[in-house]
RNA sequence: GGGCGUAUAGCUCAGCGGGAGAGCGCUUGACUCACAUUCAAGAGGUCACUGGUUCGAAACCAGUUACGCCCACCA
């Protein structure tokens, strides 16, 4: 900074490797990402979702982080007391299964070393990729409160995962049971229902045929998994089926396993589907276990959870499942009892993780009572204490909570929260509570044994907006930033975690846990595919980050992108973001070459028509930014932003400028100075919640108050003054501007060789386009400048233009093509002749004068007015050629 | 079976009741002393289709089509 005053050899090309890390080791020294900061401010909260430790981070953490980190730059910009609140998520099920991927391939089981070992290992792991983790949020640029980091396995969150568990079981709202759960025979564990994906696969429709045990032939049953016919323990048919009425009651020989079962009548058999008759296995079927529930039948499992025929499967067993059904068919047609084979399209539950084929059995599991949960939870949506934005997905959320079947938490699983229950192995109490127990309080006995399982990762998750302030002490952070404002995240996560948190948070806290629920989408690639790894196209933030910079990824992210929808990721866009920051760098080059001398209040401003408007410009800008930023429309807010950078600055008044800065009075050079350095402070301040690193690096260059850009002031436009006169007349000079250029290029004029122009108008716009004279002759590259009364001679051999109640003439003799300025104008005309139809009608409209808005009516008024004497004056033009 | 989303310029997407927008790409011209990661000018669109509401619809409503997503216990 001092240095680039004495060599103006500043770069012309933006590194952002050489400031970013810079930048925010400067901000972490100065403990600026603190909650601290703005003690006396309303409290902002964001609970950051806690990554995963099983890896890096990917392009949709990268969106996810950027979003959040935008909010809480704005917010603690705008004063506020802020806390944006880290951490990471143990994923008991993913980080298992990543360990124990890579023990396998030194050849070893977690078995083979056990529990306490395994653990060992993982926690190993666990510090590794949460050290990359939080490595690649500095990277990124991430303002959050360090100091205040969490992990759901942390002693404050175990604790509060005990507390929250203690509770509800002495409620009756957690309970232990056998019931049908999803298996994975492949992680060995159940899964919650959300985490069993549905998919359609082609496969085939059975028909067996089951005899009656008196006889009278056989009724056919049809299924899509014959092996499961081992453990029928009835047939099912609809009550008031015609065709099986005079059959319920009866009894059929299972074949193979020659077991005689009852025909049952349940109103769940549909009599459309297969032949109205349907197998009932009552350990291996969701439905079935409930049919078999309702009608008190036994349940024979047969497969294991090693997905294999288990003892019960007679012959069978020990066999795989896929052998199994296939020996299984054979015998059924060599016995005559093979009916039929159809193809038939079912969808197929995998697990999640792995896409095994998920294996319903009956198993005893610790479950969460969901109804009572879920009706408060929902209630604090509907009632709007919790908001979601996109409000579309309010639906999605309660859809899925009214139908929601109670949760199964147990994981049979050694990295996660432990259930705090201990069996008596004396008196066979059950004991739940906080503290591990050293002695039975029934018996007195001291052989205990806690319940081997974890739970599910999402019960220590679901408490995270509390359990990271604190919960289930009464701290001052809770207090302060309790309820939360709001939480980001994408969509996909809706049931998993938001509806988790919802009902955690109504039954512990007795308040929702945030205000608005922020959604995102997902993160594609170019072609609009999921990122992931099998298709090997996912894309690492820190690649990017280390080609363009962290600014320009966020930039990237956060452009072109409205609330709760997917977006493509191309290279193409971060290529335009870079070249916005660089944009940026040479404008700030420029202000600080032309800065050297400046001294602040040297001179009284005297401020001119590019002044006013750019200031009045500024002001419309924040105020539009901020309101978006209020609304949720990042990007909205960044487009606004940017275009004002970019064309209204740097494109107009930055070469305005010029002329006050290289041959103005000093009284003139310093107002422009002032503007120039205002403004573009102004533009940083906008920009430093979307591009930290780049706004800190050329704000700390500018002249400015305070120690960071950080925690100035975010710029609202309140206040300002607007100057609504120059405005308008500034955007007329534009617009002649632009005419007179385009005439020129239509023409064919050289870009360097300067032309004269003749300008006419009435009197006040003419005085008006007089002021800006210099503008004129600058930007159009005017010669020289003759400013005429309408009644004047008109020019021979000229190009005219006109704009805003003002004629430009390009007088060319010689230079002018007349067949071409001849279509030019005629091209003009009929525009003009089409706009003028339509606010013709509209105007005759009686509809229209009487009901449309007084502003709007006056607005289509002085449209009309203006195309009127645009049309004669280009018709007066034609006219000469002719 | 239910629910939701998306269809706007060659591409990627904003806009969501009052004159069709951006970036990239394309055409033309310019190394103009902050920036060629630039500047200037331009071409390019019956805003998917059909009805309706309204003085006025790309935008609101209904329906249709196409693509995509989510949920669901069709053996």
């Amino acid at each position: 900074m001092e240095e680039s005053k004495q060599s103006p050899a500043i770069p012309t090309v933006y590194q952002p490797q050489d400031v970013e890390q810079k930048w925010y080791k400067f901000w972490l020294e100065h403990g600026y990402f603190s909650h601290k900061i703005n003690p006396e401010g309303e409290p902002f909260c964001i609970v950051m979702p806690p990554p995963n430790v099983t890896g890096q981070l990917h392009m949709g953490h990268a969106l996810d982080n950027t979003l959040q980190d935008v909010l809480t730059r704005w917010r603690r910009m705008q004063g506020r007391r802020t806390l944006w609140l880290p951490g990471t998520d143990h994923a008991g099920i993913a980080t298992q299964a990543k360990v124990e991927e890579a023990l396998a391939k030194e050849g070893i089981s977690k078995y083979d070393i056990g529990r306490e070992a395994f653990l060992e290992k993982t926690w190993e792991w666990k510090h590794r990729y949460h050290d990359r983790i939080v490595e690649q949020m500095h990277m990124m640029g991430s303002s959050c409160d360090w100091e205040l980091e969490r992990f759901t396995l942390d002693e404050g969150c175990s604790r509060a995962v005990r507390e929250a568990f203690v509770e509800l079981y002495n409620k009756g709202l957690i309970y232990r049971g056998s019931y049908i759960v999803n298996w994975c025979s492949h992680c060995q564990t159940t899964i919650s229902d959300i985490e069993v994906e549905h998919t359609e696969r082609d496969g085939h429709l059975w028909h067996l045929r089951y005899p009656y045990t008196d006889g009278s032939g056989y009724v056919v049953v049809a299924t899509t998994r014959p092996e499961t016919l081992l453990g029928d323990t009835a047939v099912a048919v609809h009550p008031e089926d015609e065709r099986y009425t005079d059959k319920i009651g009866k009894t059929v020989l299972l074949p193979v396993m020659n077991r005689e079962i009852p025909i049952i009548a349940d109103e769940y058999v549909d009599r459309e589907f297969g032949t109205g008759a349907v197998k009932i296995t009552p350990a291996h079927d969701p439905n079935d276990f409930e049919i078999g529930l309702r009608h008190k039948l036994e349940q024979i499992a047969v497969i294991g959870k090693d997905g294999k025929m288990n003892e019960n499967a007679g012959k069978y067993a020990g066999m795989d499942m896929l052998e199994c059904r296939a020996k299984l068919v054979e015998e059924f047609r060599e016995l005559g009892l093979l009916e039929d084979i159809t193809d038939l399209s079912h969808s197929v539950g995998e697990c999640y993780r792995c896409h095994t084929v998920v294996e319903p059995l009956v198993s005893p599991q610790w479950f969460v009572k969901m109804e009572p949960l879920a009706e408060p939870a929902i209630k604090a949506v509907l009632d709007g204490e919790t908001r979601f934005v996109p409000s579309r997905f309010t639906k999605t959320y309660t859809n899925w909570l009214e139908n929601i079947r109670d949760w199964c938490i147990s994981r049979q699983l050694w990295w996660g929260h432990r259930i705090p229950v201990w069996y008596c192995q004396d008196c066979g109490e059950v004991i739940c509570q906080v503290e591990d127990p050293t002695v039975c309080p029934k018996c007195g006995g001291s052989h205990l044994e806690q319940d081997p399982d974890v739970l599910d990762t999402w019960f220590s998750s679901g408490l995270w907006p509390f359990s990271t302030l604190g919960w289930p002490d009464d701290t001052e952070l809770l207090k302060t930033f309790y309820p939360t404002n709001v939480l980001v995240t994408g969509y996909d996560i809706i049931f998993f975690w938001v509806a988790r948190m919802m009902f955690s948070a109504m039954e512990q806290m007795k308040q929702n846990p945030f205000s608005d629920v922020f959604i995102h989408g997902l993160v594609r690639d170019a072609q609009g595919r999921k990122m992931s790894k099998s298709l090997g196209n996912g894309i690492d933030p820190l690649e990017i980050i280390d080609q363009y910079g962290a600014d320009s990824l966020r930039f990237t992210l956060v452009t072109g992108i409205s609330p709760g929808n997917d977006m493509r990721f191309q290279q193409e866009r971060l290529e335009g973001a870079r070249n916005f920051m660089n944009k940026l760098w040479n404008a700030t080059r420029f202000a600080l070459m032309n800065l050297q001398d400046y001294q602040a209040d040297a001179y009284p401003l005297e401020l001119t028509l590019a002044d006013k408007w750019l200031l009045t410009r500024l002001a419309r800008v924040s105020a539009d930014a901020d309101a978006n930023l209020e609304k949720y429309e990042l990007g909205e807010a960044l487009r606004a932003i940017y275009d004002f950078a970019w064309d209204e600055f740097c494109d107009w008044y930055v070469e305005l400028a010029k002329l006050r800065l290289y041959k103005g009075t000093p009284e003139q050079k310093h107002t422009a100075q002032t503007v120039l350095a205002t403004v573009l402070r102004g533009i940083l301040e906008l920009l430093h919640p979307f591009a930290p690193f780049i706004t800190e690096e050329l704000w700390q260059q500018l002249p400015h108050e305070g120690d960071s850009i950080m925690l100035v002031k975010y710029p609202n436009g309140q206040g300002a003054t607007l100057y609504e006169a120059e405005e308008k007349q500034m955007q007329t000079v534009m617009d002649l501007i632009r005419a007179i250029r385009n005439m020129r290029a239509e023409m064919n004029v050289p870009t360097g060789k300067k032309a004269p122009v003749i300008i006419s108008a009435g009197e006040e716009l003419l005085s008006q386009m007089q002021e800006a004279e210099s503008y004129i002759k600058m930007l159009a590259a005017a010669e020289s400048i003759e400013f005429v009364s309408p009644d004047s001679p008109v020019p021979d051999k000229a190009a005219k233009a006109h704009v805003r109640g003002v004629d430009a003439y390009l007088p060319l003799a010689g230079l002018i093509d007349l067949d071409k300025e001849i279509a030019r104008i005629e091209k003009e005309i009929a525009n003009t002749e089409n706009e003028l139809k339509r606010l013709a009608g509209k105007l005759s409209n009686q509809g229209f004068l009487a009901k449309a808005p007084a502003d709007v009516v006056e607005k289509e008024r002085a449209k009309e007015g203006e195309y009127q004497t645009k049309l004669a004056s280009l018709r007066e033009h034609l006219e000469l050629f002719k």
